[in-house]
DNA sequence: ATAGGGTTAG
């Protein structure tokens, strides 16, 4: 169809009125005087090729008395923009004098279909020949490169463009940022975009916000679109989505509505694709009616729209809704695509409907989707999230090619059902397989480093993608800012934090439940008075935080009052996690009683963890009537468990009930109950050095014997008084001494400072999980007061120093050695981590010592695995 | 007569 452009302005009136559209056109045709006019011939042919009416511009061609070259090309380009290359290919071959404009043609058609071995052939062949290949060459090339994501093709077109010099052409650049955009290098995108010196088209600029738009950097593409205003350049239909995909992809719903208003102002409103982006925006920023609205008043029912909803839905947690929308498709008989499936398994899988998403399974088979990608990737993630692991493995072998999301589906599925080392021999698989990890698997195998507090793994994973130049995402953030914070690095996770540009509700809390564990409790409760200063509204996990914070800071008051505040204010019910932390936080301030209170007056059933904390409150206040009964509830609980046997049986020592001690050991053994040794390791040059108490294997052993006993004294000197009132063997007080003395975290501690060079970090690890801290609170560990002897000595030396100890010094500091409140409050800060793992640091000799507790001896956690 | 940008899945 003729379009009134300014070619055909430039052509007589007269003719101009009679060639306005085909039919006008083919009657020509049929009159004998108008045919005669070659180049009134050449304008027919021209607009049968464009109407796509190729048979008969072939009848045409083959009737024209005299053919130019202007005949020929439009009858190649019409062949080749139709698909038809093998035509194309022969009238090529017949053709009489090629000129650069006819091998571009059929190299732009080569291009269109795919084929990049023809394609390429012809643009070698075409130089072979003596024609020089232009912008035209390059940008249909580059457009195949990104449509295959062929990066080491498109870097080789980019070095022959700066060789011919077309490397400022504004279409040629287009190509190489959308080639760059698409093979994931949005660096080098966004180089070459800000390159360009002039003035850039809205193309080009379409281009870049689509790139940051696809590589995940939603705040980027908001910025660029944002930039694209302001310099005047017009947006349009295929600008819009992009942007909306942006501003979907990071909840910016205040701007999506902005940009919703200049598509109505623009009249773009009407485009299927801006459509679609709209409902998408709407249905991913938790606006389900707008998304409704834009829904309703489509004129043709779009299932990528509709497929937007039902993900909408799902999200919101709407899932009745989410399968109504699904059966409206079916009513309204519309086909479905392999992007329907994927909502649907997804909405079966949140709402733990297992039978309904197998019969979607069997409905992908009997449809024919089972060889789509997008489909099978949704099948892995569905299985592996409800914890049949083996059907997603099976679904996952049998795919011929696997992708990001489909590791990412595994892997995922595996950290949400804890196997997280499992997850990260994955990730290794993943690499090793030559995938490219993105944010999403990013995040996931962030959260099961920390979960398995294997900070070098993390770390390793975080400069990685750092390397791969990928924006962060706000999931990848809060992730990276848990996973330093798990692993004790407080300092690298509030780096994260500062340098957050956005931040939600789970952002705040991990930091908040992050110095919480670094034993920092008052720093948490002032970034929760920051949160809500900010104006983000705490969550059920924030405050299971700030009530471990106010309890390991000694804040009772606070607690009880944010406690309170809790159901009044937020509407928030307590759960068993908070009503441990609350008797926890009771029984640190001895007010034993009350914890026994509010754990009577619990409407729901008291769970394991309350029991352990009313428990080690117990201990503390050698309450030991209170403790039988604790025990006994969690002996019914936890049966299996060996810690509340262990912890009753050492009160009972302490109270030198030995008949009793030997009762609680008999009941351990004759259920089968034994206790996991205990071992510290460390690792020097990818070696794992292990140690068991009074462990004299080592081959250094008669050093690192002599480096404790070199200690000893100096913490006892320090006031250091070996707490063995809770030793488990009844034997004498010597004894007790040097089996503490000889603890196995201090002969990995002693064998360290042997080998490790001053200024590295020592790591060191152990097996035994502390179910509850309050329970090692006081006293025993000589190791803590080895380190507040060292860090002592250094005062002495120096002005400054940035210590972390276990926070269990603190209260030991507080109850034993008053001289250590001074230099507290003189701002020295002495902290730990409790729960699963700890860490201490402190500047030992220049050296950075961290104590890690680790869930089980993880042959991750074993460096010999990770070489 | 030949060229460049867009929506849905983890």
């Amino acid at each position: 169809m003729f379009k009134s452009n300014s070619r055909i302005l430039k052509f007589p009136r007269k003719l101009n009125f009679r060639y306005r559209n085909v039919q006008s056109a083919c009657f020509v045709r049929k009159v004998p005087n108008f045919v005669q006019e070659k180049f009134n011939l050449n304008r027919v042919l021209n607009a049968l090729s464009k109407s796509g009416r190729i048979y008969e511009a072939r009848q045409l061609f083959d009737e024209m008395p005299e053919r130019d070259e202007f005949s020929w090309n439009t009858m190649v380009a019409a062949y080749a923009n139709s698909g038809r290359l093998a035509e194309a290919r022969k009238l090529f071959g017949q053709v009489p004098v090629k000129s650069s404009i006819t091998w571009n043609s059929l190299i732009s058609g080569c291009c269109q279909c795919g084929l990049k071995i023809e394609a390429f052939e012809l643009f070698w062949e075409m130089q072979f020949q003596g024609r020089k290949p232009n912008q035209y060459t390059m940008g249909s090339l580059l457009r195949l490169c990104s449509l295959l994501t062929m990066l080491r093709r498109g870097q080789q077109i980019h070095g022959y463009a700066v060789k011919t010099q077309f490397d400022l052409n504004v279409y040629v650049v287009t190509g190489l940022v959308d080639m760059y955009a698409k093979c994931m290098c949005i660096l080098e995108a966004e180089y070459l975009f800000n390159m360009m010196p002039e003035r850039k088209n809205h193309v080009m600029w379409s281009a870049m916000v689509a790139g940051y738009s696809q590589n995940g950097n939603g705040y980027k593409a908001i910025e660029c679109f944002q930039d694209m205003r302001t310099e005047g350049v017009e947006c349009n239909q295929f600008t819009f989505p992009s942007v909306l995909t942006a501003c979907a992809a990071v909840a910016a719903d205040s701007f999506g509505v902005q940009v919703h208003g200049c598509i109505v102002r623009s009249g773009f409103e009407a485009n299927v694709y801006v459509k679609s982006a709209l409902v998408d925006m709407y249905a991913k920023c938790s606006d389900l009616n707008s998304a409704w609205m834009v829904l309703e008043n489509m004129e043709v029912d779009d299932v990528v729209s509709w497929n937007s909803m039902i993900v909408g839905c799902v999200r919101q947690g709407c899932e009745e809704e989410a399968l109504a929308v699904f059966q409206k498709m079916h009513q309204r008989d519309m086909k479905l695509d392999e992007f329907t499936y994927p909502s649907v398994l997804n909405c079966f899988a949140s709402m733990k409907d297992m039978r309904n998403a197998r019969s979607i399974h069997c409905l992908i088979i009997k449809t024919g989707f089972e060889d789509y990608k997008l489909v099978n990737n949704a099948l892995v993630d569905m299985y592996a999230k409800q914890g049949s692991s083996d059907c997603a493995t099976q679904v996952f072998n049998h795919m011929p090619e696997k992708d990001v999301v489909t590791w990412t589906s595994l892997v995922t599925g595996y950290a949400c059902n804890g196997s997280y080392e499992e997850a990260l021999k994955l990730f290794c698989g993943m690499r090793t397989a030559g995938i490219y990890p993105d944010h999403v698997i990013v995040a996931s195998i962030l959260s099961a480093c920390a979960e398995l507090t294997v900070w070098e793994f993390g770390q390793q994973v975080h400069a990685n993608f750092i390397k791969s130049g990928l924006q962060s995402s706000l999931s990848v953030d809060n992730s990276l800012l848990s996973m330093y914070a798990k692993c004790g690095c407080i300092e690298h996770a509030r780096q994260v934090f500062d340098s957050m540009q956005v931040r939600n509700v789970i952002t705040w809390t991990a930091l908040i439940v992050g110095y919480a564990q670094n034993g920092k409790g008052r720093d948490s409760i002032q970034i929760y008075d920051e949160m809500i200063a900010g104006g983000t509204k705490p969550d059920y996990v924030t405050f299971i935080g700030l009530l471990f914070a106010c309890s390991h800071a000694g804040l009772s008051e606070s607690g009880c009052s944010y406690f309170e505040s809790m159901d009044k204010v937020y509407g928030i019910k307590p759960g068993p996690e908070h009503y441990a932390c609350m008797i926890d936080l009771l029984g640190r301030s001895g007010r034993l009683a009350e914890a026994e209170k509010l754990l009577n007056q619990m409407v729901l059933q008291p769970d394991a963890a309350i029991w352990k904390s009313f428990l080690a409150a117990c201990r503390v206040h050698g309450n030991l009537e209170l403790a039988v009964r604790a025990a006994k509830n969690l002996f019914e609980l936890e049966p299996m468990n060996a810690v509340p046997y262990i912890l009753l049986s050492n009160m009972y020592s302490a109270a030198n009930k030995w008949e009793d001690v030997a009762k609680i050991r008999r009941l351990m053994k004759s259920r089968g109950i034994s206790k996991e040794p205990g071992c510290s390791w460390m690792e020097t040059n990818s070696t794992v050095h292990t140690f068991m108490s009074e462990d004299r294997s080592h081959l250094k052993a008669a050093e690192i014997y002599a480096k404790i006993d070199e200690i000893i004294p100096l913490i006892k000197e320090a006031g250091y008084v070996p707490d063995i009132s809770f030793a488990l063997h009844d034997t004498d007080e010597k004894g007790k001494e040097l089996s503490l003395a000889y603890h196995s975290e201090k002969l990995a501690l002693a064998f360290a400072l042997l080998t490790v060079p001053p200024g590295a970090p020592i790591r060191i690890f152990k097996n035994l999980r502390k179910e509850n801290v309050h329970a090692e609170t006081i006293g025993r560990n000589v190791f803590n007061y080895y380190i507040s002897y060292l860090v002592f000595l250094r005062r002495m030396k120096q002005r400054w120093l940035p210590i972390k100890l276990l926070h269990f010094l603190f209260f030991f500091l507080q109850q034993h050695l008053k001289h250590w409140e001074a230099e507290r409050r003189k701002g020295v800060h002495i902290y730990g981590l409790v729960g699963r793992e700890y860490f201490a640091y402190c500047g030992v000799e220049g050296q950075c010592v961290q104590n890690s507790n680790c869930k089980g001896r993880t042959s991750l956690a074993a460096p010999s695995a990770i070489r």
